[in-house]
DNA sequence: ATTATATATAATTAGCTGCTGATTTGTCTT
DNA sequence: AAGACAAATCAGCAGCTAATTATATATAAT
C-alpha cells in the first residue's frame, strides 16, 4: 500500500483540521505547555485532548518531552504555524469580503 | 448555531485535506483549467471531479468561469497556495529527516 | 427542435474520525 | 509498597465525508 505524495500531503493537513488542535497549536505558539496547562485552556476532557496531542505527535507536528509527572508539548516545526497562519488569514480575508458586500445593501 | 474561528479555520483546513484537492490546486498553480483538462489530469471520474471543484468554490478556495461549454476554474486567493507549500515542505522535512535516521542504521 | 458535449446534482453506500467513560501506565512521595 | 497525581490507552457509539452510479441541466451545433 504505497501512498503517494498527495496523500501524506493530505494526512498533514487533515492532522491540523480541526479546531481543539488548532487552538493547541495556537496555545503552543510561544512555548512548550503540559497536558493539564492545555486541558485548562480548551476545557475539554483529558483523554480528548491527550488523544489529539497524541495524532500531532505521531504525524511529527509536536514532540514532547517528560519532566517528573509532567510532559511538555511543543511544536515540532515551525512551518506549521506558518501555514496556519496563512490559513487563518484566507477565513479573515473571506469574512471581510462577506462583511464588504453585506454592507453595500 | 454561532461558529467559532477555529471551526471555521478548520474548515478551511478540511477544504485541503484531500489527496485529490491538493492535486487540483497543484494543476491550478499556474493558471485556470476547464473540468474536462483536470478530470484528464487527475483520472478519475467527472462526477468526482466535479464534487471536489464545488467544495472548494463554495468555500471561496476557488473561483469559476463560463466560456461556451467549459467551465473554467482557477485558485480565488493565493495564500491557499502558500499555505499548501509549506505544508508540503513540512512532509519532505519529515521524510528527510527519517532517511537521515534510517541510513545511519 | 434534436443531438452531442460539458458540467452539476442527487442518492446511496462504506469507511473514517472524534468524543466519552473507563481502565491502565508511569512517576513521585511517604 | 501504597497512595496520589499526570498522562495515555481502549472500546464503543455517533456523525461526517468521499466515491459511485444515475439523473439532470446548460450550451452549442446541425
Amino acid at each position: 500500500m504505497e501512498k503517494t505524495l498527495y496523500e501524506l500531503q493530505a494526512e498533514v493537513c487533515k492532522t491540523l483540521a480541526s479546531p481543539k488542535r488548532l487552538e493547541i497549536i495556537n496555545a503552543l505558539k510561544e512555548g512548550e505547555k503540559s497536558v493539564s496547562e492545555l486541558v485548562d485552556i480548551l476545557g475539554v476532557p483529558k483523554a480528548n485532548v491527550s488523544q489529539h496531542l497524541a495524532v500531532m505527535r505521531h504525524k511529527g507536528i509536536l514532540k514532547s518531552r517528560r519532566d517528573g509527572v509532567n510532559i511538555y508539548y511543543s511544536i515540532a516545526n515551525e512551518k506549521v504555524v506558518k501555514a496556519c497562519t496563512l490559513m487563518k488569514e484566507v477565513l479573515t480575508e473571506q469574512l471581510k469580503e462577506r462583511n464588504r458586500i453585506l454592507s453595500k445593501l
